[in-house]
DNA sequence: GTAATTTGCACAATCGATTGTGCAAATAGG
DNA sequence: CCTATTTGCACAATCGATTGTGCAAATTAC
């Protein structure tokens, strides 16, 4: 019985030779050394035979390079995050890098026990959609190619490449005011994240520039969750009668958004206008098609990866901000105030909004 | 300038100490090797001081153990693995792993590269979700702890952990018979994979229990993305035309059949019904809301990583067959085939379907 | 006060690779 | 034939941890 794994040891006692030649053979370095042709072409030949693979971990200790690039994300099950996994994956696979997965749960111990981790297993580079960074956590880390994707920190000297976010709530928002709503609610996701700090400050902004009220207006929500989306729509429906559209900054949101909505019997956009932001595959396909803003997936993945490379490479790496796109589909309604007579709104399709159940 | 990483040689030189007795306190077995209450105190005090956090390359490559898990899956974006990469995310931190994540894109290729990525970084385990293993690609890893999620191959001898793909696919199948639907396609995943095999299986059985003739089913399709399921509904429309009923047998392929269906102006489900596999959280917000078999994605995640732990803790190891569960919806109407007279078919709300634009 | 025991820690090997350097043997040069 | 050069490869250190064993010094026993 063969061992199922052959070191270099062995492989070099079977040939007669040093592991020095040997690794430098498989290495390709045999020239460089001046291994003899024969000797060369009989190691590659054992090597083979035996299948022989170097054990990374000892290659690692040794190089001090692991090939490994840590990936950290709040939520692996949200499509934004598991096609920006995707992307990430199809670029490090490119350069021969491997990703150590890990997901924060939206955890700021947890992201921080993982940097922890990863740090230890002195991965090459890390991408990170960050929760709590701090730079007290990152003293430690300051020497580990670091990029920060969707979520960052401009105070942090940390490259980060993300969407334009308050560009794109702006737009939604404005699209959403050129439709004549203005009571309007904004559900957020988590709190302190920038891009929905940036989110929620690009709706403040489109509703101020319209010189809407803030008293028409509402922003409440939590997290990035279907849960939240559900919730907060919910007591919206409970709380606000007056309301005319819900602007989602996450397509979860959006997903417990619609079905608060349509758990209530309301109509969308009939009774009530959504758009939401990040789009994703299935939402030319809900009940109506939903009208969002895409965010450049694709582009954040490979950029991302890009920059830490330039990183990696001791180039100087800038942090982007890639444009958000306006998706129209048919979720929002252009919305008659019902000061305006009843037959107008019949015109226009739309059922009276006293007609909607408590 | 202090050195970012301080390893256990300086700082045993720091406290005048060897090595040794600072990795005996830290690795918690300082009364087993009677090292002084004193010292050890001293130790953790200043370990805690620096920062000092074990090299874990090191530790592998002396311990043989990683604490690292191989995650192979097809498509992180998809959802049914996006799901289920986050529950096995969460198992594998209760029990100190990270993962290694690699996506194949169902390219056996790919998947042998991968795991021989994985194999010389001497991973503790992995979990799968198959491609084209053989027999012939396990010999090498044998000696690797591995179980199969999803698809698995009864050949070879490593425990997998599944949904029951048969019997869902039967249930699914015999759930539109029963709504008298009988001229049924079923558009299938990556046609080698046993779960396509398996629903395939379960659809075909139906089909013959209730004494369908082959001739008014089709089974076609060439794998699980939304591509497929598109191109593959397009194609179907066009030829055939007396079709009822539309099985498809993953998440991703239900999106692209309901987007040509909907391209072509069909409505589901009055001219067509539709059945899916693998029930996905927006599925219930699409138009109509889709009648599904929903997979226990949870449990498949929970079991298989306890599979897994039994495999590498060396016990025994059993497959598992976890059932699928009918998620009724509303995609699919009972259909009476159009030799009935018209205005039964109006009674019923039936677009005849010779309206169907060709 | 001497022998036996216990206490407290260090030495050195090891995991499996890589690499600067050194040293024979073979070949070339004159 | 003797020296200079080239060829072909091996020695040993190294990466940063862990661990069996050994050995002084301190303590206890008698």
């Amino acid at each position: 019985m063969e061992p199922p794994v052959i070191t270099i040891k062995e492989l070099a006692k079977l040939l007669d030779l040093s592991p020095t030649t040997v690794s430098r053979v498989l290495s390709g370095n045999a020239k460089k050394y001046r291994i003899s042709e024969s000797t060369e072409k009989l190691v590659k030949k054992t090597a083979k035979q035996y299948q022989y693979e170097p054990n990374q971990i000892a290659r690692n200790l040794r190089l001090k390079e692991t090939n490994t690039i840590g990936l950290v994300i709040p939520d692996i099950s949200n499509l934004f995050f598991a096609n920006l996994a995707r992307i990430i994956e199809i670029e490090l696979r490119k350069r021969g890098k491997l990703i150590l997965l890990s997901d924060t749960h939206d955890s700021s111990d947890l992201e921080n026990e993982t940097l922890m981790f990863l740090f230890g297993r002195k991965v090459d580079g890390i991408l990170i959609a960050p929760v709590g960074l701090t730079s007290e956590h990152l003293r430690r880390f300051t020497h580990v190619p670091m990029v920060m994707i969707d979520r960052y920190f401009t105070k942090l000297p940390i490259p980060y490449v993300s969407t334009n976010n308050f560009e794109g709530a702006y737009v939604a928002t404005q699209y959403l005011i050129n439709k004549n709503h203005s009571k309007i609610a904004c559900i957020q996701g988590l709190v302190n994240t920038i891009s929905n700090k940036e989110r929620v400050r690009g709706f403040q902004k489109a509703i101020d520039d319209n010189g809407i009220s803030s008293e028409d207006i509402r922003i409440c929500g939590t997290d990035f969750s279907i849960e939240n989306g559900y919730n907060t729509t919910k007591k919206l429906l409970k709380q606000a009668s007056s309301l005319t559209a819900i602007f989602t900054l996450g397509n979860q949101i959006a997903i417990g958004a619609m079905r608060a909505i349509k758990e209530n019997g309301l109509k969308i956009p009939e009774d009530i206008s959504i758009i939401s932001f990040d789009d994703q595959a299935y939402f030319d396909l809900t009940c109506p098609p939903l009208t969002t803003i895409r965010q450049p997936i694709d582009l954040i993945g490979t950029e991302a990866v890009s920059v830490l490379f330039d990183l990696m490479d001791g180039k100087q790496a800038e942090s982007k901000i890639l444009p958000a796109k306006l998706i129209e589909r048919s979720s929002v309604k252009d919305f008659n105030p019902p000061s305006r007579s009843a037959s107008a709104d019949e015109k226009n399709g739309l059922i009276p909004r006293s007609s909607i159940p408590k």
